[in-house]
DNA sequence: ATGGCATAATTGTTATGA
């Protein structure tokens, strides 16, 4: 079993892109994020044309989250529990996986009014999982967390020291979200490091290789042993109209 | 210290991202 995470940064921009991929690689379960639609202009037919089916938590403009998968989802939940206006979490299961797609806010610049709705966002990530799933369940928790875990993750660490992306605080709490019962599967994989997600659009970032790995497949200790290879597919970084995020891949074992 | 670039809302400019 495939399960993909991708901040597409707009399904509608990333429509043609998207769909290559998807028939490229033929993952059974993506997790999207920054769809940046509402639900009713989500482009779900072209997806279903494809064998995917769609659920979707979207938004006008901005976040929105959705899940695609090739057989049925179900137990759909939409958003935290405290009717969070923004879009930014969906879960469902898809065969014996219950799959979570996360958009954790970026947070702008520390000390700002969006910085603390970050780190609030992130600990009621946290208060979610304790109330609603169990860590001896086989879950993902996928998605683009806005954080990098530690240095390993990060090109040149002295240059985003103090980002939002790299903050001891941010890093605190992306650690505390883990300590409830889940792993790094890319981590497991690639302990080394050296591996990114993202690239910002300016600067040459991408061919300088200014990157940073921020978007992440988190599993429970019986799924994550499982796992049997984790990547992150830079070529979608590549060529005409990337997103600024790449995707990454983890395969499954079925027990 | 700031901008670089991309997207969606609109049609010239702003908000947001990371």
């Amino acid at each position: 079993m495939i399960i993909a995470t991708w901040n597409v940064n707009s399904v509608r921009a990333r429509l043609d892109r998207l769909r290559a991929w998807l028939q490229r690689r033929r993952p059974d379960v993506v997790c999207l994020q920054e769809l940046k639609v509402a639900d009713e202009a989500f482009p779900a037919d072209p997806l279903r044309e494809l064998g995917y089916h769609s659920v979707v938590h979207g938004q006008k403009t901005y976040n929105g989250v959705a899940i695609l998968s090739r057989t049925g989802p179900r137990d759909v939940h939409r958003g935290l529990e405290d009717d969070d206006p923004q879009a930014r979490l969906i879960a469902a299961r898809v065969g014996e996986v219950r799959v979570v797609s996360v958009y954790v806010p970026n947070g702008e610049s520390a000390g700002s009014e969006k910085y603390a709705y970050k780190l609030a966002w992130m600990e009621r990530l946290r208060g979610w999982l304790r109330r609603r799933c169990s860590p001896d369940e086989p879950l993902v928790l996928c998605g683009d967390f806005n954080v990098a875990p530690d240095d390993r993750d990060v090109a040149f660490p002295d240059l985003w020291a103090d980002s939002v992306l790299c903050r001891p605080d941010v890093r605190e709490a992306l650690a505390g979200i883990l300590a409830w019962g889940l792993e790094d599967v890319v981590r497991r994989h690639h302990p080394e490091g050296g591996i990114y997600s993202w690239w910002d659009y300016r600067m040459l970032a991408f061919p300088r290789n200014n990157g940073l790995r921020i978007d992440h497949v988190f599993a429970t200790r019986v799924l994550a042993g499982r796992s049997t290879s984790a990547e992150v597919d830079r070529d979608e970084r590549r060529g005409d109209k990337p997103s600024d995020h790449a995707p990454v891949i983890v395969t499954f074992r079925e027990d």
